[in-house]
DNA sequence: TTTGTTGCAAAACGTTTGCAGCCTC
DNA sequence: GAGGCTGCAAACGTTTTGCAACAAA
């Protein structure tokens, strides 16, 4: 059961901010926008624009400038993952989660965990305001696990 | 009460380190190895070997390199925090620990949450075997955080 | 009409690599 | 002595920037 959210109440929020900063309503902003909204996975910004191409074509500047865009207002989070490139992953149609990063393949993975979620929305400081948290699980997954022996295949 | 972890005792097990996986040990890599051992904050990799100047001169490929082999045998974790560049700290002689980042000047700073720690360590998953994890809190410290009305200086 | 945005290419940035000489083993 | 390691500089991948043409307001 997801929540529903459509892409144009999406829309609408993406634009007010747009206005409210007195940005432009562009249709590569718009189409980059609809691309997110759309993909479920985690993306990078090379791959996002390159994904674009058969319904709208943008430069990487463009991308990069609306990624920018899209994390001052909140639509979607970097996560900077250990020796891949950087990640960005919608905020909106997702429940809170967080991440299990293979050391070796790179697959990551998304888990939920309500006491880990309750215990950090709970934590508030006197001297700083915090906006969001990222938590990382870095590891091996199944694929990379080293295998108790079964044909001992070399690395 | 610090933990009483001696400079000679890392050393140690960063020699074992370098002679199991036959690396060679050479006066760069212990020099390094001791920068960072007698500091306490986070470090980049050009701010590293710029401050080793006075004492020993490396060039940054081989604080590179160093670093490469120090997280292999964990003596030291990578932190990509949003915004900056990457982080390293040492994980020998500090308490477990999370971190608050402001996401306006970029300060870092730590925090223990033995509940949070007791809670994570004690998580695991069939098909994930967890090496580290990483908790960032993001977020505007006490100095940026928007003042409430006092004499409003503009940003 | 004004001024922000685009695409492009070049530059910047942090990091990695190739190589000749050096030093550990 | 062999081969890993060093410093240097060049190369790399990602991200940012400068600029002329364009288009939203």
């Amino acid at each position: 059961m997801k929540d529903e959210i459509t892409y144009e109440a999406i829309k609408e929020v993406f634009t007010a901010y747009l206005h409210k900063k007195k940005l432009r309503k562009t249709p590569e902003r718009y189409a980059i926008l609809e691309k997110i909204y759309l993909s479920e996975a985690h993306f990078d910004a090379e791959t996002l624009c390159i994904d674009m191409l058969t319904e709208y074509r943008v430069s990487l500047a463009t991308v990069y400038n609306t990624i920018e865009i899209m994390l001052d207002c909140s639509l979607i989070v970097k996560h900077p993952f250990v020796g891949l490139t950087s990640k960005y992953e919608k905020t909106f149609g997702k429940t809170t989660h967080h991440h299990l990063i293979c050391s070796k393949c790179g697959n990551v993975r998304e888990f939920t965990d309500k006491k880990i979620q309750t215990m950090l929305k709970s934590k508030t400081f006197a001297t700083f305001e915090i906006t969001h948290y990222s938590l990382y699980l870095y590891g091996l997954c199944n694929k990379c696990k080293p295998q108790r022996k079964k044909k001992s295949l070399k690395n």
